[in-house]
RNA sequence: GGUCUGGUAGUUCAGCUGGUUAGAAUACCUGCCUGUCACGCAGGGGGUCGCGGGUUCGAGUCCCGUCCAGACCGCCA
């Protein structure tokens, strides 16, 4: 037996028991004739004791001999502290060690394991076993746990069946770029990772599995970010026999479920916000909500005198930043600076300052009176007190930058809390979206989404336009999940294949097995999917999702801990029929 | 594909306009210490300043290239 206690669970009830407890050395602290070991496990740390009067001679030099990590185990009795801890949950009691097993030694780790580490991201990626010993990561691991376990037991009580599709299919063109795997059997021919498990969800649909879910695996090879591996996990859902609105109701239910169950926060009602009007207000399709600084349309009010920066562009909008007007003129430099750099790229910005007294003070008082500055105060909501930044442009480009000036301002302000959850639907997505490179339209969320019914008759006209039944979840600024009501009829799908530039024959070749199924009864249909790993990430209160990811991968794709991906052998490649052109 | 930031002791970092032997903290090692818990005290070891080239009397410092890491833009239906 290796242990008869964890150590985490030890108090002043089991005073003068005697135990055996396993774990790692976190820290020693010798001072000659005692010698303390806090000794941890995945539950807690328990203070040992090695006393020249109390622990046999042998057990007191073996003691002498351990280093940090060591793994050993120990028995002796539990004590009441001379000295009490109140910081620690066993802080009452310690363990007067008589003997001792060292089950394994342990070289010095490269860094500290310890909550507020020295280490950098680098080398705690490179031995990421020993990362996870720390508490935050371990937290975070066991966090992504309980989250994962309510998602499963709360859709299981709703009737949804857990269904497992499979990770080696077949590459299509559409979306992001597929990690591909040569089949051996198949000579020349390749697999590919799903980017998800979207044909076969509609696949179970028209096999009658009317509610289905899976936490699964997805695969893209794509450019990396913070908040994005090349290989992630989702909630995959899809229900048979429903519309779009019980599709929000139920995953609306689901979303205040563990809002309620993990962090104890009650919400409302989501709002409903439509795309057109999230773009038009925030910027952005997926706006943070927890704060305002909603955008100011100022056209109207702005292009009428001699500005002529003003006067040609397309959309001239502005934000209100709170209490800003005491922004210094460094400050707002700085802040100008900060939108000309390349990643925002705007050209320049325009400010006001709306004095305490009711007045203004902008950068462009030459051509603008505080009549018309009133105007443009109006239409920001604008307080005494405040800062309207105006940037103009383009109206796409324009309002993506003001996007990302508002969310920039907003950390520096710290109106970002991560405790306050604000989330809502982005609804009426559009269908279609144009690509410049291939000079064609191609889907916005995917080629199986329905258009409105309404909006059908613009495909032909203005295909741009055209509405899809499409919905996001947006929580705190991130799209936690999206989906849609997809298409179930043979014809439709064959009319948003043609729109989409496939000739039958293509789309015969790459979603033909779908098109298939549709002809035998294909059940109305729709679902979603969330990113659970970024779920897990905001719930838990973090920025970053690599602390919820076991083994994560690095900004390049790789993974530094195995040194992954590698080159193979010529025997590997032979077999598999590739030859390198490198 | 692009922009920006960084790479100096095991680790986290400092090192100014180029100038003697490259520092601090922490970790590590040795000794001391009768209640520690960020223990304390004394001492010690530890560096190809990412790599290659250049400028210079002289380069951690300046220039060019390159590799690695991070953030972002493009990309991610």
């Amino acid at each position: 037996m290796y242990r008869s206690h964890s150590c985490g669970e030890l108090n002043a009830s089991a005073i003068n028991k005697e135990v055996t407890l396993s774990g790692w050395v976190q820290k020693i602290r010798d001072k000659g004739f005692m010698i303390w070991v806090d000794l941890r496990d995945r539950y807690g740390i328990t203070q040992l004791i090695f006393d020249e009067q109390r622990t046999p001679k042998e057990v007191m030099e073996k003691a002498k001999t351990l280093g940090r990590e060591f793994v050993i185990q120990v028995t002796g009795n539990v004590i009441e502290r001379e000295s009490k801890n109140p910081a620690m949950p066993t802080g009452d009691i310690e363990i007067v060690a008589q003997d001792i097993t060292i089950l394994n030694e342990a070289l010095v780790p490269p860094f500290t394991i310890e909550d507020e580490t020295d280490g950098g991201e680098d080398i705690r990626m490179k031995y990421r076993y020993l990362d996870i010993r720390r508490n935050p990561v371990k937290n975070s691991l066991m966090f992504r746990h309980q989250v994962g376990m309510k998602v499963r037991n709360y859709l299981s009580e709703q009737g949804f069946i857990e269904v497992e599709t499979p990770y080696l299919i077949k590459s299509t063109p559409e979306g992001a770029r597929d990690f591909l795997v040569p089949s051996r059997m198949n000579e020349g021919q390749f697999y590919a990772l799903p980017q998800s498990p979207q044909t076969f969800k509609q696949l179970l649909m028209v096999g009658g599995m009317d509610k289905y879910f899976q936490i699964v695996k997805c695969f893209r090879d794509e450019d990396l970010r913070a908040d994005r591996q090349p290989e992630f996990t989702q909630i995959d859902c899809e229900m048979a026999f429903v519309e779009q609105e019980d599709i929000l109701q139920i995953f609306e239910g689901l979303t205040k479920h563990l809002l309620q169950d993990i962090k104890g926060v009650s919400v409302d009602t989501f709002p409903r916000m439509t795309y057109d009007e999230a773009m038009r207000t925030y910027g952005n399709d997926k706006p943070d909500i927890r704060f305002g600084m909603k955008f100011g349309e100022l056209n109207g009010v702005a292009q009428h005198k001699e500005f002529k920066v003003f006067n040609t562009a397309e959309l001239v909008v502005g934000i209100a930043v709170p209490g800003a007007a005491s922004f210094t003129r460094k400050e707002i430099d700085k802040l100008i600076d900060w939108v000309k750099r390349p990643q925002v790229g705007a050209l320049g910005m325009v400010y006001v300052k709306c004095n305490e007294d009711g007045t203004y003070k902008s950068s462009v008082d030459k051509f603008y009176d505080q009549e018309d500055l009133a105007k443009w105060a109006a239409a920001t909501g604008a307080q005494p007190g405040d800062l309207i930044c105006v940037l103009s442009g383009p109206t796409n480009k324009t309002r993506a930058q003001l996007s990302a000036l508002r969310m920039e301002l907003a950390e520096r302000l710290e109106l970002r809390n991560p405790e306050e959850f604000a989330p809502l639907w982005v609804v009426d997505f559009p269908l279609l979206e144009w690509d410049e490179d291939t000079a064609r339209f191609h889907a916005m969320h995917h080629p199986f989404t329905s258009p409105k019914p309404e909006d059908i008759p613009l495909l032909d006209t203005d295909p741009g336009a055209v509405r899809a039944n499409a919905y996001d979840l947006v929580l705190n600024g991130n799209e936690i999940g999206g989906g849609s009501i997809r298409i179930h009829d043979k014809e439709t799908q064959a009319l948003m294949f043609k729109h989409l530039g496939f000739t039958p024959e293509e789309a015969k070749e790459q979603f033909g097995f779908l098109l298939d199924a549709f002809q035998y009864g294909a059940p109305p249909h729709g679902g979603i999917a969330f990113g659970f790993d970024r779920l897990v990430s905001i719930l838990g209160g973090q920025e970053t999702i690599r602390d919820f990811i076991a083994f994560p991968k690095n900004n390049s794709g790789r993974d530094v801990m195995i040194d992954a991906p590698a080159t193979i052998d010529a025997a590997q490649l032979k077999e598999i029929h590739i030859q390198l052109d490198v």
